[in-house]
DNA sequence: TTCAAGCATTTTGCATTCAAAATTCGAGAT
DNA sequence: ATCTCGAATTTTGAATGCAAAATGCTTGAA
């Protein structure tokens, strides 16, 4: 994908079905589209952010652009550099750790509310995605499971029913999103059943609403699912693979 | 590679410095002047912001003060509304209880990890003044009580040694201050006796470095701290006590 | 009086312009 | 050949301009 390339993109389409008030403006729809095109890597950490070639990909003009950029820098996903621009985040060793635990910690939260606040039908619909990864896990369907695992999280934070939590909870997200922290748990047996049983864990405290346990729990996982994916960076790293840069 | 075509950051610059970009760009300044004027309570909740006015007072034209407001949209200290502008966010009993839980979970987790990291010598600080709020509290000094029991509170976070959770826990406490939940502990002895004894638990817990046991204790010290606040609402409502419209 | 319709004014959202800073490029010296 | 200095170009940060929307104000009718 280029931005050389541009295709000035029919800019203002009418996408009504919106119901936040982003779409509703231009600054609303550029921030967010913008935000993708990072998250999903198509700038290279610690690139100069090209004001210019993105706006005319987008169609549009600098103004709406910056101000969306001064958002991004506020979310953490860029530096703003006094009169250089922006730069795409890099993120060292230390702040991936920093933002697990943060992760960690609002996970824990989710948990803790959840354990409050949860319906019979959301718990049962809970303990069915558990059932179906589980499944996953039996048969080694690395996809499948991963997908699930997303679910159960989201749905763990859906459950706590705290908005700003949730505003927050996929803010950090994205920021550890554009990191490909993938615990390939395929070749880390161990890993993935120590995962499957903290997920045990967890479906046990909700279901006896031990928001103090399900917290503890939480967040254990979250610092074991870091320490896999550490443990696999230092092992590419020992093989020399530089960080993979999209393109 | 990159979309634009530029090769990943120049090697020449390795400066790691990113301390306070803010300061240094116009921008970055409006937007603490403009938060600092928010949360001080110069604007009512729910009321239009000037915009023309703003400028005006600061000296800068729209653009930066534009930008600056997308920002503080995301903050949620103000909400946008296309094409009628920004206004101060009102903030309901609901959303008031669910920040103070937000709270809750990030002051546990900054419990959690100050068990883990905290210096002998940190630890001594807080110590001292813990013993100073107790002698606030002895002397009914709520003043001096309230000063030590927010600089505990700081002094956790700051142990804790994690600055995205020192940013995130900034913003919140940012949209809480500008609510004045002033939990006037004066006529509420027996808060304030519990609140006492909480921090007392807490230090406990932190000598022992027990982790959980100290998340638990902090979350449920935000939770109290807010049933008081919020009954002491509850009885300013009886009393017919509006909010204050300042111009 | 109350209400509403129509017009003028203000405000908003975004584009464009402009000065200053940074980056690039090239000539000349070594 | 490389390095350095400096002018040309690009990029950034902020002000200004402009069309559309919203707000307010006046007038007139029930």
């Amino acid at each position: 994908m280029s931005v050389t390339g541009l295709e000035p993109l029919p800019a203002r389409d009418e996408r009504r079905d919106q119901p936040e008030p982003l779409m509703q403006s231009l600054h609303g729809e550029v921030l967010e589209r913008l935000r993708d095109f990072i998250v999903e890597g198509n700038l290279s950490p610690g690139a100069r952010v090209p004001e210019r070639l993105l706006c005319e990909r987008f169609g549009i003009s600098r103004t709406p652009l910056r101000e969306a950029l001064k958002v991004l820098a506020f979310e953490g996903l860029i530096d703003l550099l006094p009169n250089r621009g922006a730069r795409v985040r890099r993120i060292g060793e230390r702040e991936l750790t920093e933002l697990f635990d943060v992760m960690g910690g609002l996970e824990a939260l989710a948990g803790r509310l959840a354990c409050e606040k949860i319906s019979e039908e959301a718990f049962a619909a809970l303990e069915r995605l558990h059932h179906e990864m589980y499944g996953h896990y039996l048969r080694r369907d690395l996809h499948g499971y991963f997908a699930c695992n997303q679910a159960i999280h989201d749905a763990i934070v859906a459950a706590a029913d705290n908005e700003p939590l949730r505003t927050t909870y996929a803010n950090f997200a994205g920021r550890l999103r554009r990191t490909r922290y993938a615990a390939n748990l395929d070749d880390d047996r161990d890993r993935w059943s120590e995962a499957m049983r903290e997920h045990e864990e967890m479906l046990d405290a909700l279901r006896r609403r031990a928001g103090s346990e399900m917290s503890d729990i939480l967040f254990r996982h979250l610092r074991n699912k870091h320490r896999a994916a550490a443990k696999r960076e230092g092992q590419a790293d020992e093989n020399g693979v530089e960080e993979a840069v999209t393109a």
